[in-house]
DNA sequence: CTGAAAGCGCTTACAG
DNA sequence: CTGAAAGCGCTTACAG
């Protein structure tokens, strides 16, 4: 069978293909029972301009497109990515823009990925995730001169509008609830060193450890797989900075901690307060559920879609901060044990000796020991024994 | 700054707009060192065909669309896609087709969406996924002509290819396992009634319970949410069916049912054997590591890809069966305390009555009073005596 | 082995 | 308010 075209239409009709363009699109020029009519011959036959004519007419391509770089295995486990692009598609459906997805392994297969969109004419701006401190993606698509909007916060000299939330405030706030609890020896399990935004925390944490007058608060550097997160737990919670508190930089590697704790017999939130990275279900699906610092991830999907489409469409795409991401607080943070408090403070020099950085480990070498699928539980009695006892 | 056209290219070249078009097509008709010189210059100044351009000649989209059905929250936490959709990736990219993708609401918004996407010629083909029972989307395909390639079982009467794996022996390996660990009462939580494979398994889940002449088998319908996956165990573990082993259809509810029983002060594995549903790392995340039905999800999602390529291609995609899930045994799985053996044994009447339904919980409500959250833990002492001895 | 030309299905000035 | 025509950037028979 032949396919539809606006020819056809403008027959039936008994108008010029012109007119049906024009009364399609709503321009003026077409009277109102012409354009009636036409809309509804359309509509019977169930007939839509053709995405590629109407394309290389108009210059665009009504897409857009995200190159995701991360494994295949960490994505299905991140929830993040899906609700954020969730969020997007309501934005774009709107606007009847469809999203062009890639799973790309790094950033060089990302970016060719992007630079075919864009040469190809494929897509009328990308979005750019996992912001790195010094990212390859960004001199190219500014050079290629593609719409893009980043993910992340504004860089000084990069001309894309960034959609980002104050990461900083959201990690002070919640070194603030565990030092209100009582905390002084406080970790943090961060994310990918490379990346932007695990850098602006890092800082933060620092900055809100000094200002506190914590007596240890040791940094750790992970890929956010699990097992990094679990062997960055064992690390802590066996080594010599014990902290009474571990802020995580995502859910799973909170839910790796907290299944690390357990296996060593410490007691979450007893002896260990955990704070987790994004506040997905994942936090409410174990016990005790995670205090998480949370944020309104399909919210930001919206707003980033918004921009990018004000940025292709008439170019005034611009920066814009979103809600800072607010402390859910649930069972796993408890007032830490008074016991170990009066010794020295923290100060910038022993800070810096803290960051510490956890062997690397494949994300798929599961071989780790105390991984929760070791044959051998800790009895009940080992556990109890190395508890603390005030 | 223009855009570079294919007239760019041949004038550079000294060449017409065919012969570059048929040297970047490897059509014959141009010298080896015409086409050399054609490349060259295209790929300095970094020139790729529009692919609007070419769309509208070749009725090609390069594009294939997949519209999923299910609410963001679930989509988040759900494993499967995102590991399904990089597995099509690597395959779709080798045959330079992108992915659009959507995420509906419901079958009718993503039917909607497919129609747009086919009538405006963006995609050659499109990916079905959660099959229903009876599926409105199947029949509008048809109608439309759309090649598509069902994820799930073929149909018969429906001429779409499919990508399967055999369901019911996945499941009756489950129960075959938990029977020789000596379980007589197996009960299984099942996905959304509506969708196909649901059906599939429970089938198989009661002939494997009527074959091994379990004394119980309880089935429970569930939408896959976490919070349903908690309400049923604790449903069945309170009630008057009360099950030693649960085969759960997805790894969330499998988390939850692990949940729930520790609420309870069910032991697990010693008191309820857990088999969850789809092997993604949720199931090594916990403690104990749950036992899974398994199978590779991205080369599942390759599959899916191939075939339809061929059907867009040459019409040459044909269903197609992948292994068989392969049961992964870890922790949660135990042998069963024989103390209640000596009973009677299940018949077809009795399964029916067994048929249970879980009380309708909205996804989002989160108020179930045993949810993890609930701020009263079992003291350890309690979840001791709760113990089997053996 | 190469060039000139038609045409894919739209949109959009330009006349009327 | 409507029609005729050019043109977006390719591909592809058709001549040469």
């Amino acid at each position: 069978m032949k396919r539809l075209t606006i020819s056809d239409i403008a027959t039936m009709a008994g108008v010029s293909n012109g007119t049906v363009s024009y009364a399609l699109n709503d321009r003026p020029g077409v009277s109102a029972q012409t354009r009636e009519r036409i809309l509804r011959i359309a509509d019977e036959l169930g007939w839509r301009p053709s995405a590629a004519a109407r394309a290389l007419k108009v210059a665009r391509a009504q897409t857009v497109g995200l190159a995701i770089t991360r494994d295949a295995a960490t994505l299905g486990i991140e929830p993040f990515f899906m609700r954020f692009i969730a969020g997007m598609e309501g934005e774009l459906a709107a606007h009847r823009t469809g999203l062009l997805l890639q799973v790309a392994g790094d950033h060089h297969e990302a970016l060719e990925t992007m630079r075919d969109w864009w040469a190809e004419k494929r897509v009328d701006g990308v979005i750019v995730t996992d912001l790195w401190n010094h990212d390859l993606r960004l001199p190219e698509l500014e050079r290629m001169g593609v719409p893009t909007v980043l993910v992340g916060a504004p860089r000084p000299g990069c001309p894309f509008p960034a959609v980002w939330s104050d990461d900083a405030a959201a990690v002070t706030t919640a070194v603030d609830h565990l030092v209100e609890l009582g905390h002084r020896d406080i970790a943090r399990v961060a994310g990918l060193t490379a990346l932007q935004h695990t850098h602006v925390r890092t800082g933060a944490f620092r900055a809100a450890a000094v200002r506190h007058g914590l007596r240890s608060a040791p940094v750790l550097a992970t890929d956010y797989s699990w097992e990094q997160g679990a062997l960055a737990t064992h690390h802590l919670l066996t080594g010599r900075l014990r902290p009474t508190a571990i802020v995580f930089d995502n859910d799973v590697m909170a839910l790796a901690g907290l299944s690390a704790a357990r296996q060593l017999g410490v007691a979450v939130p007893g002896e260990l307060s955990i704070v987790a990275g994004d506040d997905s279900q994942l936090c409410e699906m174990v016990y005790p559920a995670l205090t998480a610092v949370s944020r309104n991830v399909q919210a930001y999907g919206a707003a980033v879609a918004r921009v990018l489409l004000d940025s292709v469409g008439d170019g005034t795409g611009d920066s814009r901060q979103e809600p800072t991401a607010r402390l859910r607080v649930r069972g796993s943070t408890a007032p830490a044990d008074r016991g170990r408090r009066d010794r020295d403070t923290l100060d910038r020099d022993t800070l810096d000796r803290q960051t510490l950085r956890v062997p690397a480990v494949s994300a798929r070498d599961r071989a780790v020991p105390w991984t929760p699928a070791a044959p051998a539980p800790v009895p009940p009695q080992e556990r109890r024994r190395s508890r603390p006892t005030g």
